[in-house]
DNA sequence: CAGAATCCCCTAGGATACTG
DNA sequence: CAGTATCCTAGGGGATTCTG
């Protein structure tokens, strides 16, 4: 499994995967398509920038397609592609993992912390 | 699914995922504990540095065990813990997605980089 | 051997202002 | 409405040096 390539590959998904705001807007496109304007109200604590670059993120690989009606004002709407759809199931089964399990990790980093004081204000 | 504390504990979740060395660690320690020192050969490309603060952040969640044997010069073993073994599931799952789709993806990128030339770089 | 400490750089990401 | 363009900061992560 580690030859070289496929670990960088896993890699680049792992760190898409793990910045602030690509799962969460993958998520919201699950069920059907949504406008520019829809996410940001929806996703609530995200900036219009990093919506933006999340998105282009996201289109670049492949995951989401983008379509733009070109009215005025302009209406550009957002889906998952098939690709896309595909990473939905090993996602929310990292997903389900984190919230079934935070109970542990909360109360191991409390036992943590108690042993081991002021490293972390 | 997004009552606010789970979409918390996921995310916080993710970006640990995410990070450039906790899952490739994790991994390492799937089939048996391993020294700090075979860690940091096998790894390959990990600052000690980075090996230590990645250890110590899946220590306190809970998901590697540190062992400490005081003799001189000093051993360390690492072991995945049981609530580790349990992530290991949803993040090779993840994993096989990267690889599996590494081709799309890289094809996805070319088109995406061939219609939008000079942003980046 | 297994780290802690230090220095330094670079990028993710927020806030704000402007535009077609 | 759906973006760019700027500016700015916190923190991830590398290289190097020191120690029990």
């Amino acid at each position: 499994m580690h030859e070289q390539e496929t670990c960088v590959a896993v890699r680049d998904v792992l760190s898409r995967v793990g910045d602030k705001w690509s799962v969460l807007v993958v998520s919201m496109l699950r069920d059907r398509p949504l406008r520019f304007s829809e996410l940001r109200r929806t996703i609530e604590g995200i900036s219009q920038r990093m919506l933006t670059l999340t998105l282009r993120g996201l289109e670049r690989d492949g995951l989401v397609a983008r379509t733009v009606t070109p009215t005025v004002p302009p209406r550009v709407d957002y889906a998952l592609t098939d690709l896309g759809r595909t990473l939905l199931d090993p996602v929310l089964a990292l997903a389900a993992w984190a919230d079934g399990h935070r109970g542990e990790i909360a109360r191991a980093r409390e036992r943590f912390d108690r042993k081991d004081p002021g490293k972390q204000d």
